[in-house]
DNA sequence: TCAAAAAAATACCAATCGGTATATTTAAAA
DNA sequence: TTTTAAATATACCGATTGGTATTTTTTTGA
């Protein structure tokens, strides 16, 4: 069975982690937290070393917040080009998504930790890191499985991919129009099915 | 002649917009700001309202930092689709020019007000729609002179263009590598020579 | 059931926050 | 040069900040 603690713990995390999200580190205090969890600093602090512990920690769980659904998605299909137009799907609905964990943490806390140089920074360019190899080996599976060209650079795509959806994601929110990533994702598909597909 | 009073205000709005821009509004504080100027709050306070004003102001000359270059930038041809390549061109040394100002403004002022619903984020909108309107117009432009397709909707592809150059903006500085920033310019670059000219 | 340990609440800390009222200095006008 | 007005500095305000030491409550295991 799990220790009081572990439990309270992610209670906090959930609760805290919208909270970092929307807000960013600074802008988010010890008291708005106390107040969302409905416990006293004593609680915090005694599950918790430090704020930045509290924002790492809440941090990570949004990405598996973020990444587990996505992963799950495309599992749909076993077919590697199927699998990156399961991709651009996912992100279709994910402006209403993501609203739920208080927008994308990718972006928000991508630049909100960047002048701060905190860990968290490092954390987000890992997870970055990690989802542009997992799109890398997509494309590479595609061309071993003979439907994806030999001639795609694969990490300059998944780069590429990567890029545009962020750019996407963070046109969609700070103009709160959904076209921005309906058309990027029928862009990225464009490219899947006429620079990609063989 | 001027009154001491303006040169004072333009004096601490020069010296604060990095610093807005670098830390976010909630994050920087009045005593950052009397810091790095060299004054006390009387006179901040004396100039300015409030913080927000400050930060408004800030974010104001910020843009006129950024797009006043672009803009004479741009002069340097009459032909729309040179423009293009100007445009691209003058992003592939945005990441070091940018610095200077503490960031993007846009995406890091972008971020940062988007859950403070502020007049702030009001103002970001402002300013995406005015540079998408111009690249809207030079396209147009194009396509009258005989430069580009008439098939080309002039907007969704100012919108796509803009949106592709604000994730490469995201990834450069996020990951501290300017990779994504040329890969993302010669992508726009090809799409400018096979998509729209003729 | 009861003692020990763990967890959470309370009370407190110095420092800093944004902002203001007032005093002082500086600049402009006569 | 003197008067007046504008601009800046100083001193202060209550509220809030992140964090800690201590006390109280709750849970656990024997």
């Amino acid at each position: 069975m799990k220790t009081k603690a572990a439990l309270t713990s992610q209670h906090i995390i959930e609760v805290s982690a919208p909270i970092f999200n929307k807000n960013g580190y600074a802008a988010t205090s010890l008291s708005d937290i106390t107040k969302a969890t409905g416990l006293t600093k004593g609680a915090i602090y005694g599950n918790f070393k430090n704020k930045e512990e509290l924002a790492y920690a809440s941090f990570k769980y949004m990405v598996k917040s973020l990444l587990s659904p996505l992963s799950k998605y495309i599992k749909q299909s076993d077919s590697p080009i199927q699998k990156l137009l399961l991709i651009t799907d996912f992100y279709r609905n994910y402006y209403p998504f993501s609203k739920q964990l208080g927008g994308c943490p990718i972006l928000n806390i991508g630049v909100d930790a960047n002048n701060s140089n905190s860990e968290l920074l490092q954390k987000v360019r890992e997870v970055i890191q990690r989802i542009q190899d997992q799109l890398c080996s997509i494309i590479e599976n595609g061309i071993e499985a003979g439907e994806i060209s030999t001639k795609i650079n694969a990490m300059q795509y998944a780069k590429r991919i990567d890029t545009m959806i962020q750019g996407a994601i963070f046109m969609t929110y700070t103009m709160n129009d959904e076209f921005y990533m309906t058309d990027t994702m029928n862009l990225i598909d464009e490219i899947i099915h006429n620079e990609l597909k063989l």
